[in-house]
DNA sequence: GTATCACTTAAAGTTAACTTTAAGTCAAGA
DNA sequence: TCTTGACTTAAAGTTAACTTTAAGTGATAC
């Protein structure tokens, strides 16, 4: 089964202008031609569309990603630095989600704040406001 | 209590260029200035400050953030708006961490693939290795 | 008194990741 | 045959969020 850069675009919830612009930056070296010079995608190209689209919501930087696509052309001896890349990336997603969470926490604190304020009709005397126990430490996170 | 911009840049983790920038771009009209017209910031600055960081590390264009500035200074009328864009953010940050989530399964089924690749000594053969049940859904995702 | 340091502004420069434009090729349908 | 639509490239343009530069002010240390 082969497809076309607009029906890949498609599938993956990009505009063929990124698709070319990640070809060019080398993220797709495995994407054959046909004689006219038309790219014509694979289902084996998926998984690496997959995983470039994973590193990239990871945050690693396009050139990063053509690093590790170039490694995995290389073969068996950038085994290790795979490996590396990806437990690093593991912890980077760790710590993103944890940065969230408390950023979440302070969202859920806001929310609370502004529908007291709004059941009030004001927000005059939130400062004095007793806090629910469960919004205490984004309420500390926020005043420090 | 009062603090310099380069002491608030330090607390915050950011440069003293950002903040002038932050300021140049609306988000910090309640920074008091001396008779000769530098910044002197209070403890009442810091929540401000706090909220900024939290709703950009949700994702929210400095223009938006200047926006709730400006509603919080018009007041109680705007504490609807104020409520729903918190609302808002907070659905979109737990969206975020569920996307997040996802991209940490795909990372930890890239991990045990090159810490068997790294293994065997090769990649050969990963096609068809038996993948286990904690990766089968991530594998399922990065190949369709 | 003068050097240093932190502050000030306005304006220009940077970077990543696209996006758009312009000019062209190619296959299929009326 | 001609038009339409999807594809191609190179190159220029866009955007957000800073960052840097240049020129200057003002307080403190030696």
């Amino acid at each position: 089964m082969t497809y076309s850069i607009g029906e890949i675009a498609e599938k993956l919830g990009v505009t063929t202008s990124t698709l070319r612009y990640y070809d060019k930056e080398g993220l797709m070296p495995y994407v054959d031609r046909n004689d006219a010079g038309v790219r014509v995608f694979k289902d084996s190209d998926i998984p690496w569309l997959n995983v470039i689209g994973c590193l990239k919501k990871a945050g690693l930087p396009i050139k990063d990603i053509k690093n590790y696509i170039e490694m995995a052309y290389q073969g068996d001896n950038t085994i290790d630095a795979r490996l590396q890349l990806f437990i690093d990336q593991r912890e980077a997603i760790k710590k993103q989600i944890e940065e969230l969470e408390n950023t979440l926490a302070v969202l859920d604190y806001k929310c609370w704040y502004y529908e007291t304020a709004k059941a009030n009709g004001t927000t005059d005397g939130m400062e004095s406001a007793q806090i629910p126990d469960e919004h205490k430490a984004a309420w500390k996170r926020v005043h420090e």
